[in-house]
RNA sequence: GCCCUGAUGGCGGAAUUGGUAGACGCGCUGGACUCAAAAUCCAGUGGCCUUUAAAGCCGUGCGGGUUCGAUUCCCGCUUGGGGCACCA
């Protein structure tokens, strides 16, 4: 019988489905083992190859936990919302919904193609009303909150409330933005709309002004993960800074916990350094420093990483959207700030970023140095952001690069601080060197003049200790039809949650999907968007928002009561495996974080991350293909003889090569411009060039799993995928040696069948044999711990190399068991021929036996300086004289053995090589 | 500019912790089977020198170093990929 894979994967597809082979069920006899992948956007185009790569790793480990007794929760669903659909909608008009699940019906049969071990009943959409209704109520509970920093975690607004009421707003130490200070009397006689006002500055979830991100072209604001080099990353269009009030996620409060906890998770050290560099925590001091504008005096605070270098202060910065700007502009320089500040509103921030000229104007106010007393100018400048430490800066231009180019450009003074530095070609921007030039600092090292300067301020009352993070808080608004609505309305304008027992708010049917033409929200054309009579909150919220509590919901998906239940949350924990692209580094990994730690907080959850072990898969790129044609004619010359001609670089499809042959008739077929093409071949065949690039339908070179399922099999794809190389590199998809892994499963199928023959029989395996399927077993385990898939695809074939002709029972049984996780479908096939009627998927995974011993070896003791120190085995075909020889010839550094120490010989025929010492 | 990563045959990639570099697969070459082809099977395959073989020499991006021994550790570069970037 053949091996007729077609057949056998279309037949355990079915019975899988049908069985419910990979329902996962709580059950607290066994251990559990959550291994999750990143859910897919439903894209138009369907998936390719390289979408599948982490999702077969990932089935892989599934599957092995599995065998290993593990309950394994292994879930799919879809991150649905998004622009796609939504920009489809406005073109045509079609409703997004419809669109998206023509494309997750695809996406479906896709999946189920290549034999996933998903458990279905858990499929998640975070479209679906019964979905995002919890993403709502997550929402609403931080809307809820806010966050103590005395200790260190959010709590409900009411207790909040409560303090105000006891002691004003001096009473807690809460993460805020410049919320205004009041006593316990002034809270209670405030108004509701006066409370509702000051309660927005202190929530984790608020209505805040803030400068945002805006991308006109798409008609709404972005995250700033959302922008790549000031282009939106969705579209590509340019990006404006502008001031806007947005529903924002205080993320920020969290920054020190999301650093910290980075040390208690298994990450790859890249991604963390990522987020590290993202959460952007620096330590330094903020300063008073006394500013003076037109007779009226001003206390500002500035934040600076080198309080040593204070005594070089010689101006100030203001951010431009600074609210010092207003205040210290002089009545002298108000047209020429005014003038600034406009030609910096109009840049685009590609071009504030690329524009490395450095612009400033002069305020006519000026500060004092609180050290020396001495009076600086006060200027403006974009290169002063507003988001970060206050938004205002000293400025020591000896010392920072840009400090430097505008003092030189504006010709400030520059007064150099460390001794020997020179600073009339650039900057001394190093952290060493001796202090000179600096009062009570002179002669420490910038070292210690560092902690001694901010010592110093503190005690003089002039500033303190401060560390300041770089991460902002998330915008949360986008204004889009195609995402969650707010459970938000307005009533007598103060912002109001639609009650927890009205919730899901669903979408409203509208007319278009544009925005409007007054520039509202799409939500704003709706007829009726309201609640008990007032209006509902028009914008909706950005695609993070649905991907970041998703694994909670997968515990627990049809629980109408809550997120998660205790009993399952307490169950499933936290993701053991999460596979996913790096590419959300700094966007879902980031807020999934901060939504499961505030959940942790309120008691929701029991822990506090989400995602104990993370990798990060590969891309796997295209390999394109190119024809060469002859400039001015329709002649295409084979890719090693094109030097002797001027030609052009074609695209063409790669379902037209095989292995670099250009297929002439599928070629002049392709397109009606190349049906009288004409070639020149080399040896009697067109050779075409190739490049590896992202797959893409415009290079002609995106690979469907489809058609390698169709081809190959779904088993094939697998094992080839895993194959091509370790799991988180990026590699081009080369269908070259996939005929090599195909054959490995034909071979495998021959242990079991000849022409017509089934060949299993009950004879004992031999030494060699056994040890053949051992070594495997052992290979195979620590190669699926260690995620290296290809290296155990490598030893499967390797033990099939040693295995040829044996079909004993002893030996299959086990082989098939370990092939399983990799090639679920001839493993289950073959599994219930040798007799089995329950799925290999619950099958023991083989136990490893040391079975066999090193073969015509023998032992010697070996001994240094007359004492026998230890017996190695070794060739027989080498004599015990041999042997002592080349100990002895060794020198003294070689030989030394500890007590307690294993010792390995490294033996070359016929001399000892060398004498290995283990602890 | 800063941070993270990688660099090994014609190609994808192996090498446990510093111990025979190139496993496994592809490709290529030769052979078997066949009227022939496909499929399958067997053998060879880093480079140089050599008629062949044996033996030898050179070889893990480059230059140094540590070590009996370095793809592996250290220092300095070159270069591919990714991330961050007026963050004071």
């Amino acid at each position: 019988m053949d091996y007729d894979f077609v057949a056998i994967e279309k037949k355990w597809q079915r019975k899988w489905a049908e069985e419910k082979t990979f329902k996962a069920v709580e059950d607290p006899s066994k251990p559990k083992f959550y291994v999750l992948d990143m859910f897919p956007y439903p894209s138009g185009a369907g998936l390719h190859v390289g979408h599948p790569l982490g999702y077969i790793a990932s089935d892989i480990f599934a599957r092995y936990k599995r065998l290993c007794g593990f309950n394994v929760l292994h879930p799919m669903g879809y991150d649905a919302f998004g622009l796609p659909a939504e920009q489809y909608a406005i073109q045509t008009g079609q409703h997004p919904e419809k669109t998206t699940s023509v494309n997750v019906a695809r996406y479906r049969s896709q999946l189920d193609r290549i034999g996933f071990s998903f458990d279905w009943d858990r499929e998640v959409r975070t479209c679906d009303p019964a979905y995002f209704k919890w993403t709502q109520w997550a929402f609403l509970k931080m809307f809820g909150s806010w966050y103590d920093k005395a200790l260190d975690k959010a709590r409900p607004i009411e207790e909040l409330e409560e303090a105000f009421a006891k002691g004003g707003s001096a009473a807690v130490d809460a993460a805020c933005n410049d919320a205004p200070s009041f006593t316990a009397s002034e809270w209670l006689s405030f108004s509701e709309k006066e409370k509702s006002d000051i309660l927005m500055h202190y929530r984790i979830a608020y209505q805040g002004e803030s400068t945002v991100n805006w991308c006109p072209a798409l008609g709404t604001v972005l995250a700033n993960d959302e922008v790549k080099d000031g282009y939106s990353e969705r579209g590509g269009h340019p990006v404006f800074q502008k001031k806007m009030t947005q529903w924002q996620l205080r993320v920020s409060a969290y920054a020190g916990r999301l650093l910290d906890s980075l040390d208690a998770i298994d990450w790859s050290d890249s991604l963390k350094e990522m987020q590290r560099n993202w959460i952007g925590r620096s330590e330094g001091a903020e300063m008073v420093f006394k500013v003076e504008c037109d007779g009226a005096q001003y206390d500002m605070t500035i934040f600076t990483t080198r309080a040593d270098t204070v005594f070089g202060v010689t101006f100030m910065v203001l951010a431009p959207e600074s609210e010092w700007v207003e205040k210290l502009t002089a009545a002298s320089e108000k047209d020429a700030v005014a003038a600034y500040l406009e030609s910096v509103k109009k840049k685009t921030e590609r071009e504030r970023i690329a524009g490395k000229a450095v612009t400033g104007v002069f305020t006519g106010s000026y500060a004092t140095n609180p050290l020396t007393g001495k009076k600086v100018p006060v200027w403006v400048s974009e290169y002063v952001l507003s988001g970060y430490g206050t938004g205002a800066i000293m400025a020591v231009p000896a010392h920072d690069s840009r400090d430097y180019a505008f003092a030189r450009k504006f010709n400030l003074p520059i007064i150099p601080l460390i001794e020997g530095a020179d600073v009339s070609e650039s900057s001394f921007d190093a952290k060493e060197g001796t202090m000179v030039n600096s009062g009570f600092l002179d002669g420490l090292s910038v070292k210690e003049a560092i902690p001694a300067a901010i010592d110093y301020i503190e005690a003089h009352g002039i500033g303190r200790r401060k560390v300041n993070y770089r991460i902002r808080d998330a915008i949360f608004s986008r204004q889009r039809y195609w995402g969650e609505p707010f459970p938000i309305y307005y009533k007598d304008g103060i912002p109001t949650p639609v009650p927890f027992d009205k919730l899901p708010v669903t979408l409203p049917e509208i007319d278009k999907y544009a925005p409007t033409e007054s520039g509202e929200p799409p939500l704003a054309r709706a007829k009726d968007w309201t609640f008990d009579g007032w209006p509902l909150e028009t914008s909706t919220m950005p695609g993070f928002a649905g991907s970041s509590a998703y694994y909670l919901r997968y515990m627990d998906p049809h629980n109408d009561e809550t997120l998660v239940s205790p009993e399952a949350d307490k169950y499933w924990r936290s993701v053991d495996l999460y596979v996913g692209g790096t590419e959300h580094a700094t966007g879902h990994l980031i807020y999934s974080r901060f939504w499961d730690k505030f959940l942790f907080d309120l008691g929701y959850v029991v822990e506090d991350e989400p995602f104990r072990k993370l990798v990060n898969q590969g891309m796997i790129q295209g390999r394109s293909s190119f024809v060469y044609r002859i400039v001015g004619t329709n002649k295409f010359v084979s890719v090693g003889l094109k030097d002797s001609y001027e030609t052009t670089e074609i695209h063409v499809d790669i379902s037209l090569v095989r292995n670099d042959r250009l297929d002439l008739d599928g070629f002049r077929a392709w397109r009606p411009e190349f049906a009288d093409a004409e070639f020149i071949l080399e040896d009697g065949e067109y050779v075409c060039g190739y490049a590896v690039e992202k797959m893409s339908k415009s290079m002609y070179n995106v690979v469907n799993p489809d058609d390698v399922c169709e081809t190959y099999g779904a088993d094939t794809l697998r094992l080839y995928e895993m194959f091509l190389g370790p799991v988180e590199q990026s590699k081009p998809w080369d269908t070259k040696g996939i005929d090599g892994v195909h054959r490995f499963l034909r071979k495998f199928w021959r242990l079991f069948w000849d022409r017509e023959n089934f060949l299993v029989n009950d004879e004992e395996p031999t030494k060699a044999e056994l040890k053949a399927l051992h070594v495997l077993i052992g290979k195979v385990r620590t190669d699926i711990e260690a995620f290296s898939f290809n290296t155990a695809v490598s030893a499967f074939m390797i033990a099939l190399g040693e295995l040829q002709g044996c079909s004993k029972r002893a030996v299959l049984e086990p082989l098939v068991i370990l092939l399983s996780p990799f090639a679920p479908h001839i493993a289950e096939e073959l599994w219930h021929q040798l007799g089995h009627e329950t799925s290999v998927t619950y099958a023991p995974f083989p136990e490893y036996v040391q079975a066999y011993t090193v073969e015509d070896s023998v032992t010697y003791p070996v001994s240094f300086n007359g004492k026998t120190r230890f017996t190695v085995d070794l060739p027989k075909s080498l004599s015990r004289e041999d042997v002592e020889a080349s100990v002895r010839a060794l020198p003294d550094t070689a030989k030394w053995v500890g007590a307690g120490s294993i010792v390995k010989v490294i033996v070359v025929p016929g001399r000892i090589v060398n004498i290995v010492v283990k602890q």
